[in-house]
RNA sequence: GGGCCAGUGGUGGAACCGGUAUACACGCAACACUUAAAAUGUUGUGCCGAUUGGCAUGAGGGUUCGAGUCCCUCCUGGCCCACCA
């Protein structure tokens, strides 16, 4: 017999495959089944073996369905735009064009080694002008429907990176990329509306086959608000609230709340710094403010902060508006105003109505500058007048100071008498009270989506400028509109662009004299928002892809990736998508059915792979040692698909041992066939079927590698194996470990490859067998054990296990209240 | 503070609709083969007792003939969001 010899068996295998293209894509396909990886930043590092187990995933998953009948689209392609490539060039000089192309090939051959399954005929590249012509494309009919637009905005501005990063990029107040700390900075930027699409991207997440917290992370990050605006009069600074005249902002202070319910309990309003009233105070010479220099002190010192600096100041500071008071529009009573950074600029309307008996925050704010708290809602009900000054122990109020309210409250100037409102529970409260008073309104926290970036290594934003320096998206034979070759690679703090000559002359040769082009380039998040598309059809250079062939395959069936894309990735391409339906291009409004997340691959240790800790596990060492087979098998069979898994060069014996076992298997029924007629009617045999065929549809690959393993085990014990049996064996083992199967298959003397053989089916009634082994309890606790026969009715069985030995030591003296048969499992006796 | 998820042997994990908890694998031990080792095979392996028993799925309650699974309270850990009104 020979020895399993993975090296030159993959090699071959892998070599033939390449040759008979036999993972080519079907041309118009019957039955399609797209089934999409997250295509990769080709970074420097290579391919870590955290890429392989969403990869063979995907990979057994197209496999199987294939042999299922399916016409399956399984492509691979390079999110190649990025910020390492330059800052690489920055450092070396080494252009980001041929160090990327240099990763990629890297990343290639590191696949190939794994025996993936991909159509390279429809490998993409973002970074090429084939590919990013039409992301020029995409932005320019995004300009033309209004959904790309420039706007004057403070942005987030990174030092380190010399560049604008999206809210996104932004984590705890640090550049994700350099962790540079961030800045604040108003720049005119580019922006996509995807805020124009709030409400769709929150309730079609509904219909989605998604992991749920993946749908949660989406909403939380689109954060939807139900509430209330209420508009204060403002008073004081000479101007008459009642006489407001139309540019006046301080003719009404709107508020955005959830929690109208509390309206009576406001006894300060709060503005941000930032806040318009507080500009047109500090500028109007006649608006009466008495603490002028006190208030513009304080505001100039808050808009120095980030909104970090700001957070990490956890007490709460802020100054009076002296001479400025808001109206309640209820009661009519007079409020305080004050400026204050805990209001964030840029949500809602940036002021706040404070209710501080019941809102942590107003309430700390309260307490520091002794402003009134008013209880007005009781265990979730308005509070009665009368109650408003007693129990209020065990209340709110009290759990957050411990303190009674300074002043209970009170009904002067009562438009409407809130004792109206006593008992009802807060939510009827609420509605009632924003009827009278206010007006319903949502709020999200979702911001426009910003995509220029002031970087050399992306997508030119296909723009020009005209002499008077109106924007014009570059017409679309002029498309690629390509990234200049004439950039010095150093960041100087403008954009790289701005000191292409290329850039600039081809510009004034195609528009004329006077004009000057865009030098931002977009978000790499826009290259990656569509990509799937152009997978569909990726040679065509007449379109971003053929429709008909869209709605063919369109959209993704199945899209497996890390969970960090929960938000940014995934939300900007349900984004385009719906764009895209809008401006009838596509007729399906979600990009991908159905997702998986595949767990992280932890260092041994437990912690993060990573290149500084060096414990990063290079997938060709072991590949060379065990075999992609191996690797392949031992990374699925490690966890649940979706759990992070610590690597363990231990446990790598298990599928090897396992393999080798099917090889020795295959070899010993080759040197004594003795009945090739066995009859493939083995209750185990179709049980596995069955197993690993639900296992693998569900992507519980785990338990499918598990089914196969007592199947060996099974197999290993007996004298003799069929063919058949052994072809079956093959077939199901066949999308783990493509390599090994392959080359047993062909030793059985089948024809074809083993990859395009049909998936065995099973036969229900033949998974039962025979007898099976059934427990018999007594008061729910195991006492014994027995072999019934499938066709043995449930009173004979019941009479049989009151037979037997020590079940009847445990009934004796005891009479049986209720007896309990459970088919193919159990029998109950419920005694006294 | 909000959201989501998880806690089962020495280890990774299995257990589908509430029905024999610990499948499969790693590790470990003994034995066989071997001059020896490796490889392979066989057997054993939750804990306490040793006889047919008792106790075990983070802790405590509940529902049920029966709970890892359902409900309540709590503890611990992870991920995401967070001065978002």
């Amino acid at each position: 017999m020979k020895e399993y010899d993975h090296k030159s068996i993959e090699k071959k295998w892998q070599q033939r495959w390449a040759d008979d293209e036999l993972y080519k894509t079907p041309e118009s396909p019957e039955n399609p089944h797209y089934i999409l990886d997250m295509f990769p930043y080709p970074s420097g590092s290579g391919l870590h073996v955290g890429h392989v187990e969403g990869y063979t995933g995907t990979d057994v998953y197209s496999r199987f369905q294939r042999m299922q009948g399916k016409d399956v689209l399984h492509p691979m392609g390079w999110d190649a735009f990025g910020l390492p490539a330059e800052n690489y060039a920055i450092k070396t000089g080494v252009h980001p064009r041929e160090k990327t192309d240099e990763s990629i090939a890297t990343f290639k051959e590191q696949i190939n080694r794994l025996g993936l399954s991909y159509d390279w005929d429809r490998e993409i590249d973002t970074s090429r002008g084939d590919y990013y012509r039409w992301t020029q494309w995409l932005f320019t009919q995004l300009f033309a429907h209004d959904l790309a637009e420039k706007k004057p905005a403070k942005v987030n501005w990174c030092p380190g990176c010399q560049t604008v990063l999206a809210n996104e990029q932004v984590v705890d107040g640090a550049c994700d990329r350099c962790d540079s700390h961030v800045v604040q900075k108003e720049m005119n930027q580019w922006f996509f509306r995807i805020t124009d699409y709030a409400d769709e991207l929150v309730d079609d997440l509904e219909n989605l086959d998604w992991p749920e917290s993946t749908k949660q992370s989406q909403r939380n990050w689109i954060g939807r608000q139900e509430g209330a605006r209420f508009t204060f009069a403002v008073n004081g600074g000479g101007t008459d609230p009642k006489s407001s005249s139309s540019e006046d902002d301080r003719a009404g202070l709107e508020v955005f709340t959830t929690r109208p319910d509390t309206l009576f309990g406001v006894t300060f309003m709060a503005v941000a710094p930032e806040h318009e009233l507080v500009a047109s105070l500090l500028e109007n010479q006649e608006s009466g403010i008495k603490n002028h220099d006190e208030v513009e002190k304080y505001v100039e010192e808050a808009e120095a902060k980030t909104d970090r600096q700001r957070q990490e100041n956890k007490e709460k500071t802020g100054v009076q508006l002296d001479g400025v008071t808001a109206v309640h529009p209820a009661t009519g009573d007079e409020i305080p105003i004050y400026v204050a950074d805990y209001v964030l600029a840029g949500y809602g309307t940036g002021a706040i109505m404070a209710v501080p008996a019941h809102d942590k925050r107003d309430h700390a704010f309260a307490e520091k500058y002794d402003i009134d708290i008013k209880v007005v809602v009781i265990d979730n009900e308005i509070a009665k007048a009368s109650d408003r000054s007693e129990g209020i122990e065990g209340t709110t109020t009290d759990s957050l100071s411990g303190k009674k309210p300074k002043e209970i409250f009170t009904d002067k100037g009562v438009i409407i008498h809130p004792d109206t409102f006593n008992g009802l529970s807060s939510d009827e409260g609420g509605e009632i009270i924003t009827e009278k008073f206010g007006q319903k309104e949502t709020t999200y926290r979702l911001r426009d989506w910003s995509v220029g970036r002031q970087r050399l290594w992306g997508c030119p934003i296909p723009v020009v400028y005209d002499p008077d320096g109106k924007a014009h998206a570059v017409p679309e034979e002029h498309l690629p509109w390509t990234l200049p070759d004439d950039v010095p690679f150093e960041p100087t703090g403008e954009a790289p662009l701005e000191k292409s000559a290329e850039l600039k002359k081809r510009t004034e040769d195609i528009f004329g004299e006077g004009w000057t082009p865009e030098t931002s380039t977009l978000d790499t998040f826009v290259d990656s928002s569509w990509y799937f598309l152009r997978f569909t059809d990726p040679h065509n250079d007449t379109t971003f892809a053929d429709e008909k062939v869209i709605q063919d395959w369109c959209p993704v069936d199945t899209y497996v990736g890390g969970a960090e894309h929960s938000v940014m990735h995934l939300l900007y391409a349900r984004f385009i998508t719906k764009a895209l339906a809008d401006m009838n291009h596509i007729e399906f409004r979600e990009p991908f059915i159905s997702l998986h997340h595949q767990g992280m691959i932890m260092a041994e240790d437990g912690t993060k792979m990573s290149k500084s800790k060096e414990n990063v596990v290079n997938p060709n060492r072991v590949v060379d040692q065990v075999g992609a087979d191996t690797l392949r098998m031992y990374e699925l069979f490690a966890g649940p698909f979706g759990d992070e898994v610590d690597w363990n060069t231990d446990a790598i014996a298990g599928p090897r041992r396992f393999l080798e076992k099917v090889w020795r298997l295959a070899h010993q029924q080759e040197e004594n066939i003795k009945d090739t007629a066995t009859p493939v009617d083995d209750h185990v045999l179709h049980q596995t079927v069955k197993a690993v065929t639900k296992s693998v549809a569900d992507f519980r690959f785990n338990t499918a590698i598990s089914s196969l393993m007592e199947l060996v085990n099974d197999l290993q014990d007996r004298e003799t194996v069929s063919a058949d049996v052994l072809g079956i064996l093959l077939r199901l083992l066949a999308p783990f470990a493509p390599h090994i199967t392959e080359e047993l298959w062909q030793k059985l003397g089948e024809e074809g490859s083993v990859h395009l053989q049909d998936w065995p089916t099973y036969d229900e009634e033949a998974t039962r067998e025979a007898e099976v082994n059934i427990a018999i309890q007594v008061n729910g606790t195991v006492r014994g054990e027995m072999v019934v026969s499938q066709d043995a009715g449930e009173a004979s069985i019941i009479s049989q296990a009151k037979e037997h030995d020590n079940v009847s030591n445990w009934l004796e003296d005891k009479a049986i209240n209720r007896e309990i048969y459970v088919e193919n499992r159990l029998v109950n006796f419920v005694t006294d």
